[in-house]
DNA sequence: TTGTACGCGTTATCAA
DNA sequence: TTGATAACGCGTACAA
């Protein structure tokens, strides 16, 4: 039998010739240690393959070294929206560069909340991230542990990151209009989310802007979805047949528009101009004919990181609140 | 100031008015303590809030109640094939049964695998499950660690849980053969997968139980993505334009060759049936011209859970393997 | 059945 | 700059 046990900090210090004490500030990046005794506490953690004690070090400590990340979703939907895999990505690349751990829990309903209560205390993580796109839900977390949404949250006092869904829906329909569409639909998102919500008011600032006039024949509820994608672009068509363009307010729908109206032989973008807010890069290329609002979710990802780490070091600190400008990327044809 | 502090055992034993070390049984759920204490101490609990410290257990009982799922895979690809995501979810759903917590892990390439060696200790999870897909790559952790692949592993002495790819493809191909399909292609998938092996091994058995010939020109090598599939059966119709049925190693495949199939007007399934292995329920059900071998994934996720426990319980016992069988899913007009 | 006391590996405080 | 030592909160062996 092989010796099961890792090393300990006791043994590094005995095999560097040091007390523990020094050797826990080597470890830890202490400035008041000697060069000498520095790399021989060093020499000797290599040799034994050392690796701290993450259960006595958060005992001490009280820090956990992790982050959590709440996506308020079903599995089913984080693995099948771009947007997600988009944002775990980026986030989860702006972990690994700090020397934090990240873990992940998705929260389909209500019953899987309490559990998460369980696990959202200050003992388990230091800091947690929440996505929670829908107004209901609201995390059973204290005032005690340090949170930072995506997406702008009810509560006004809170720490939030999210990108500009007003302003790019804006630009989307502005550009739209510029090319001289004057029906301009739009299948909205769910309006019990800020981002939906907040991309159907950028629909309309566009159109006030430039003096057209509001329809609600051509505003069609979507749910994000590509069916309901599909299912609005039918509605659209059929009840509004003269209508020249589509603002989609996400690139799923616009991609469910884009097939039924493939299907009905319409010409995109000839006849109709669609535009989609997209979750990934690929989505856009995949898809020519289409225009999207682009989400900087790599960026999104290590501001949000950034911030709530600034808030674990900081909780008193004054909440900030960063909106990122989202960028119009053309398909081939536009 | 509220005090931030989480309650400690020492406090609810205080207000239930017995020692630490009986609080501790009532939470641990001991049996030799009295009815009458046991509810004071869950009455304490309540009142005060109490979670055990997680740290502190680990250090004392040198278990992490932690286990991780490591997908030797690029996040990207994690979130675009529905494989990855019902096997997620049923992992997910199984591990949260226990009392355990999931630590989910991707790993894109080299690089990211030192920064998990450090995490694959003794000290930070009790047991991992991997999903290495690929031959090449083989996961830095020591002997010390109980381990359960899913997919059949290089090391035969290995512990996994798969899905009987060789039985599925066989059933798959034997049924379109029942159906009067003489010139059967393959989209293969990846041949450094055991996955991607079996299911072409599994394509031959039928082909030789049947007495029909291999002919390499039906087969064509794929990834497992979309496009592949897309452009396997363009090759293929190109290239032996009397083939009547197409098996594909995965439903992605599967729906590219359907697109490109449509594309060219080929009438699916009378002309040309097309059998893939599915990833999600979702995929058989949106297209009906669609005939797939099931991948029973809740239940792999239950298996794998399940074996991974005991392994943790009993590191010495002989390793176990389990294959799960797959089912044959008609689409509606096979 | 219950209480006491020790030690898990670490960081932090305090003298030296 | 360094070494001893006291917690951190918990489980458990042992004594009662």
């Amino acid at each position: 039998m092989t010796d099961i046990r890792q090393p300990t900090l006791e043994e590094v210090a005995r095999l560097a010739g040091v007390g523990r004490g020094t050797a826990s500030r080597v470890v830890n990046g202490s400035d008041h240690v000697s060069q000498r005794t520095r790399e021989a506490v060093e020499q000797a953690v290599r040799e034994l393959g050392y690796v701290p004690n993450q259960a006595a070090r958060s005992l001490k400590t009280r820090r956990t070294d992790t982050v959590a990340l709440v996506i308020a979703e079903d599995e089913e939907r984080v693995f099948a929206e771009p947007f997600f895999a988009g944002l775990v990505r980026g986030i989860s690349r702006a972990v690994d560069e700090t020397s934090r751990r990240l873990v992940l829990s998705m929260v389909p309903d209500e019953s899987h909340l309490s559990r998460l209560g369980q696990f959202l205390t200050p003992q388990h993580v230091d800091g947690v991230m929440v996505v929670s796109l829908h107004d209901a839900l609201s995390l059973p977390q204290g005032p005690d542990l340090p949170v930072v949404y995506v997406g702008r949250p009810n509560d006004p006092r809170a720490c939030f990151v999210d990108v500009d869904n007003l302003g790019g829906a804006r630009r989307a329909v502005d550009h739209i209009i510029e090319r001289g569409r004057r029906r301009v639909a739009c299948i909205t998102g769910p309006q019990d989310m800020a981002s939906g919500r907040d991309r159907l008011a950028g629909y309309r600032e566009a159109l006030d802007a430039a003096g057209l006039p509001f329809d609600a024949d051509l505003v069609e509820a979507g749910d994000f979805s590509e069916t309901s994608g599909a299912r609005g672009a039918a509605v659209l068509l059929d009840r509004c047949p003269d209508l020249d363009a589509i603002f989609a307010a996400n690139d799923v729908m616009a991609l469910g528009a884009l097939r039924e109206l493939t299907r009905r032989g319409v010409d995109v973008p000839q006849d109709v101009a669609l535009v989609g807010f997209d979750g990934s890069a690929a989505a856009a290329a995949s898809t020519p004919a289409l225009t999207t609002v682009h989400q900087p979710l790599a960026e999104l990802g290590a501001t949000l990181v950034d911030v709530l780490a600034r808030r674990i070091e900081d909780p008193d600190a004054e909440p900030t609140s960063v909106i990122l400008s989202t960028e119009l990327r053309m398909g081939e044809s536009s």
